[in-house]
RNA sequence: UGGGCCGUGGCCAAGCGGUAAGGCAACGGGUUUUGAUCCCGUCAUUCCCAGGUUCGAUCCCUGGCGGCCCAGCCA
């Protein structure tokens, strides 16, 4: 994958693995993880952590695994995992034979929890859940010990393996380590690790009734792929200390080294698995790939590219600092990468007729690059005609100072084509809407004649009327009004702040007909508009859907907004 | 005095005791048959604050202040 550049400056991992490496520690190996629960598909957040995970070891010629963390089976499914593979596929990244799951070592986990009992390090609480609580204490004050704490060695082996057996039910009763119920971490407050779950795992059946929790699966899942690097959002480091003392209080094959950074947040979007789902369940979006969700699926339906992703991730850096990124560096990773990718088209979303009275009946064909500056784009030829379509923001028939577009009695170039210029406005004699522009062209001013001697400020994008192709186009905007849609005052629900203009659906759109062979996962860009694709869900070849991936950059836009300003 | 982590421009982020890289954004200008791209330029006398150590501190020490995380049989 894309190498760092050796000028820039290492992250504080980088520096701890360089330092690792050169003091020879795990004889110069690196071996990281990418351990998602699949409970949720992956979102711009785990983009973060696969680019981090992967990409280190393909820097320092270590390996990655890719570990599902699959220890509660009530909220995961096969549906999850095959969504997270694929999103990791296409994010650009590879494990070889490296796909590993917790649910593997379910048997090994349980010896260890076996060897932890026999050396009086853990032991079956018969508490109930709120007693277990209740008696954890708070932040301040020290919890208490549990009267099953000094249950026997023996009677804990017997109760554990009828656990296992299923011949208690749920909640009956916990595996807990032996810590210290006064610690001020209160991770280390004899905390659970197994637990009765009379429910079903999609990998292992039921095989199992009784599940590990978290702190004792993932360091000792670590520890058994000989993981050297366990890398981490910052919310486990008060998780460190448990993660250590089980390695060291069992015979764990290695004992990797964990190290935490901070995850990634972007203006304007949720990146929680939790929010994400809320809004999937309650159908404020149209599923976890909708394209207007931050989710890897969802950015790959709307046309961003793992590589403008992978750019991204490396661009925002890796610090313990808390950030919040804004959604332009993003938006410029995405941009930059299409302008290369893209081939130019014409698109007219929001079509005005256009007639050119002294225009010929004949067709004419006008050469068009594909690209404007990569040759290897080819070219197409552009049907003109005498009736044509163009954008109706294209034309204002009383346009404020700096309007370079076409208006009545002005003239305009038509890309690639002639200019024109607007003689009459015909309108809806019911509505008064402007149906019609009747025009005249210049014939002295044909694109790539270099005859032309008028100089022209606008140019704008047309399509044939009689050799368009129809389609519908879906603009898509932020998903929130607000950058911070969790961290209001008011303590609002961040579904509140929802953009009911996120998603645009302009069905009566003309496209030049190159596009009738679109396909998904194909960058174009309608010129002047912004980069579109085809969307791989819901187009059919009978009704062609493009998504808006992101508009060009615009100063124009920023000219009419101060215009406005000013106006106030 | 519960514990842990963190404070460098609007947003990220280098810096590791020798006098504030880079990216994004913003703002000016140039090229342009995409108001795109591209190119050029501007943008922290100062690093949360206050003391201290030092010839010299964003970097070290002390004390404040501010932010985030932790009381699931979730991960």
């Amino acid at each position: 994958m894309d190498k760092k550049d050796h000028s820039s400056p290492l992250n504080f991992i980088q520096q701890i693995i360089t330092a690792d490496i050169e003091a020879g520690k795990n004889q110069g190996q690196i071996i990281t993880r990418f351990p998602p629960e699949p409970n949720g598909f992956l979102h711009i957040g785990h983009a973060k952590s696969i680019c981090i995970n992967f990409g280190l070891a393909n820097q320092y010629g270590g390996k990655t695994y890719l570990r599902f963390d699959d220890t509660n089976p009530s909220k995961e499914s096969k549906e999850y995992t095959d969504s997270i593979i694929d999103s990791v596929k296409w994010l650009g990244f590879g494990w070889e034979n490296r796909l590993r799951h917790a649910s593997d070592y379910f048997d090994q986990l349980y010896e260890f929890a076996v060897q932890l009992i026999k050396r009086n390090k853990a032991y079956v609480c018969s508490l109930k859940p709120e007693e277990i609580k209740a008696q954890r204490g708070t932040l301040k004050e020290p919890g208490v010990n549990s009267p099953y704490r000094d249950r026997s060695v023996t009677e804990n082996l017997e109760l554990f393996e009828e656990m296992k057996l299923g011949k208690h039910e749920n909640g009956a009763h916990v595996l807990r380590v032996k810590i210290d119920m006064a610690s001020p971490n209160i991770n280390m407050r004899d905390p659970v690790i197994y637990r009765i779950l009379k429910v079903s795992h999609h990998r292992t059946g039921d095989k199992w009734g009784i599940y590990p929790l978290y702190d004792f699966t993932h360091c000792l899942s670590d520890a058994i792929e000989g993981i050297t690097h366990s890398l981490c959002s910052l919310e486990f480091a008060d998780h460190r200390p448990l993660y250590d003392w089980v390695l060291d209080n069992t015979d764990s094959p290695c004992h990797p080294q964990q190290i935490e950074f901070s995850r990634l947040a972007l203006h304007y979007t949720v990146t929680s698995k939790r929010k994400l789902n809320e809004l999937v369940d309650t159908g404020l979006v149209n599923g976890w790939d909708d394209p207007r969700m931050p989710t890897l699926m969802g950015m790959r339906r709307r046309g961003y590219t793992p590589s403008a992703i992978r750019e991204f991730c490396d661009r925002i850096g890796v610090t313990k600092k808390e950030n919040y990124i804004e959604m332009s560096a993003l938006e410029t990773c995405v941009r930059e990468d299409l302008d290369q990718k893209s081939p130019r088209v014409m698109a007219v979303l929001q079509p005005l007729k256009v007639i050119i009275e002294n225009f010929p009946d004949k067709d004419e064909e006008m050469d068009a690059p594909f690209h404007p500056y990569n040759d290897i784009f080819g070219s197409r030829k552009l049907p003109f005609t005498k009736e044509l379509y163009i954008e109706q923001d294209d034309f204002m028939e009383d346009p404020p100072k700096k309007f370079f577009r076409l208006k009545p009695g002005g003239e305009v170039r038509l890309r690639y084509g002639y200019i024109i210029k607007c003689e009459a406005v015909i309108r809806d004699p019911q509505t008064g809407e402007i149906v019609t522009l009747k025009c005249s062209y210049d014939p002295e001013t044909r694109s790539g004649t270099g005859t032309s001697i008028k100089k022209v400020k606008g140019t704008i994008h047309w399509v044939s009327a009689s050799h368009a192709i129809d389609a519908e186009v879906r603009l898509y905007d932020r998903l929130f009004t607000v950058a911070n849609p969790t961290g209001n005052k008011e303590g609002k629900d961040f579904k509140e702040f929802l953009n009911p203009e996120s998603m645009k659906i302009l069905k009566n759109c003309k496209l030049e007909k190159s596009l009738i062979e679109a396909k998904s996962e194909e960058p174009f860009q309608f010129e002047r508009q912004g980069y579109f694709c085809v969307d791989r869900n819901d187009s059919k070849p009978d009704h062609l859907i493009f998504n808006r991936t992101v508009t060009l950059r615009d100063s124009w836009a920023k000219i009419e907004k101060a215009n406005r300003q000013q106006k106030k």
